[in-house]
DNA sequence: CATGAATGAGAGTTCATTCAT
DNA sequence: GATGAATGAACTCTCATTCAT
């Protein structure tokens, strides 16, 4: 967009421009506060992450704070936005590293990267969990609510379009990536609080055991597939 | 013990009965404080569940509640407990209630009591992971913790053991019945927080589609029992 | 007293005989309760000898402490008459370890005694601060106060019979012992409090220099009364 | 540095003058807590002058004190900073008024002033123990305590240096002062617990004693050094 | 935009003390 | 005489948030 501003015959509006640079200018300090925002959070959890702890690491006052965001909230719910580009990041790069392999890997790739994303990074875990069950109507509006799960939606998405690419039908492949992202929740917060490791049990075997049952189901699926051609 | 007391000649010992008195008074005042703290936690959640909020539905001012725990978090670990003994009692229930049914049907109804405790009752979901994760180590001791961890594997014990009784090995059923639990964990979870919701799935069908994949293995183990022999 | 009645001819009233067992019983449970106060007040220091503490340590509830005593303060003022007791004990000791010893020595005994007991004891310094200076009314009486200050003069009393032994006027005498004891307790008090170590200064070569000095002071006093007579 | 910036032909910068108004209004704030705070104290002693109570005789919400404390015992040691300031004001002008006198009136003047402020001011005394004595490491760090030791001993150094004007030996005059100053100390903690009126003894006459003794040592240090010329 | 000051509510916890049993 | 239960007041301290400057 700023492109075609530029590359328009118009003589730049100083005062529009003067704006835009305020805008950057202002993005880039609430950026700085989320920076400090994930530290505190990552390093100290939910109860140590306070408005004060995060200004200090931010290096601004308390109040400073909602000149950028209206409440602590907001700066959680800003948080849980960014942690999803991050995981979307993470199995978009999955995905397209697959190359040109076809099939079975291109389900497993992008399941196991968004697993591994939520395993190595414990705390985005709990972070979704505190925005989504912890905060107020007011910090989660049903709007925000739902830009969130499409982006979490879409960060399972690549597992779902490779489970059609062999074969499954959408509506079935949306319920295994449901059950797939269920499984891989349950299993973290099983690990993350300790009761997998009681059990003697290793989260991980687990999701590898549970995705290669849903490659066979999918390898069923094409079978079916090539079958009825 | 009570037995030998009875057909004893000897009068019953005024001063063992007082004290027998007392103690049942002090549990039921215990078990008062209990109520009035899962009703504050149920209703409030956990930031409103303080110690005052709960001495005062319990009819007693704040220090009162010192009397009968050390600290709020011996009353946390103290309503999981009890929470857990629901659990079991509900899972008890649905395995005594098969009756003479053997196989599948064995496996699947304590399976789903467990999947139904919770699915009712989501706050004791949410209790158990504030205990586990966000207590202290005086509050949550490893020998609590693994007091309430067996408490929290017995409930899935009749599923295990009906895994077995099909012809599954000991081994292979123990992990099953973890991945049965993390999936569970992860369908309530996300149905709590208003995910699965989203994805426009009802978490209860995708909880029946995984209790059928785990009873076609077990059947799969039987028939394979049966051809060997 | 009790002598002249068993040595008297009229038989024991059995009312008065079970009052008196009863008597004997009281006093030995409030010494149990002053020890364990004490023991208490030594380890933990006045924040940590509470009510609740002492009870405790005594095997008692707290409430049971108010049969033996009004309040905590009744306590305390028990625990430092008893304190006070042990000082003129090993005053007394030392008074009549000198044997016939003369002059300037049975000054210098029981002066050391008291010095030391303190320096040993600091916490016994400690209480006699708290229950001057921090006893409400009701704790300290005046009737008490001069009961515990009758038994701290008692205490230099034999340092000061000796200074009035070696011819010293007996006005003098008191003036003298009341120096000492200030000297005393402000050494004490300072080293107690770590003021003379940051000095760099001993507090026991401080008292045994000032006590040389009053022992010169004294000699004078037998020299100016041998030359009159 | 006020001088460089006057002499300077720089307009003042108002940054500069502003962060000076700021700092200037907070100090001011904190001398009005620690007036409070002092006010509390020597009318309530320890036990009255809570934070709440600090607070309200300052105007303020208990919260508010943390802005200027990080708690309650910094509020003491700065108290106690305090009163050692006045002490050395106090003991600074006695040196100082007495003018050309030599010998033994300099050596008496300050002694006299330093008594004279905790006998005129005793709450400043209980101040000193209260400190030094109750507060926890993170109230009295180390270096807070030598800091605080060093003004103590400034305020008796005027004494200190008179009498090695006197030719007493540096050591000797150390320890003289030191010696003094437990003196003075045990005096006034007596008198304050009404130790010294029961036993029918005038503290300030004990004090003027012992400080003529001193002077009498002094005054023969000085002979012999003439002598040895 | 940012500060510094302040609020007000509330947190968990401890305490001496009282009293019916 | 002793208990167990309870009170009520107090404690220090933290927090998100507001607002004039």
């Amino acid at each position: 967009m700023t492109l075609t501003r530029r590359t328009s015959a118009r003589p730049p509006d100083p005062a529009q421009a003067r704006e835009a640079r305020q805008k950057a200018m202002t993005d880039q300090r609430r950026a700085l506060i989320l920076d400090a925002a994930r530290a505190a959070f990552f390093e100290l959890g939910l109860e140590g992450a306070s408005i004060r702890e995060i200004a200090q690491r931010a290096g601004y006052t308390p109040g400073a704070i909602y000149s950028y965001f209206a409440n602590k909230e907001e700066v959680y719910a800003a948080l849980l936005g960014e942690s999803l580009e991050r995981l979307n990041a993470q199995v978009a790069a999955a995905r397209d590293g697959c190359g040109r392999a076809r099939g079975a890997e291109r389900v497993r790739a992008p399941a196991k990267a968004f697993f591994d994303f939520y395993r190595e990074n414990p705390r985005d875990l709990d972070l979704g969990f505190y925005v989504f069950q912890g905060l107020q109507p007011r910090g989660l509006t049903p709007k925000l609510n739902e830009a969130l799960n499409k982006r979490l939606h879409d960060a399972l998405r690549p597992t779902q379009d490779a489970l059609v690419a062999m074969g499954m039908r959408s509506e079935l492949a949306l319920q295994e990536v449901t059950a797939l992202f269920a499984h891989s929740v349950g299993l973290l917060v099983l690990s993350h609080t300790g009761r997998i490791r009681m059990f003697n049990q290793a989260s991980q075997a687990l999701f590898d055991a549970y995705l290669e049952q849903l490659v066979t189901r999918a390898v069923r699926c094409r079978e079916a597939g090539e079958a009825a051609r």
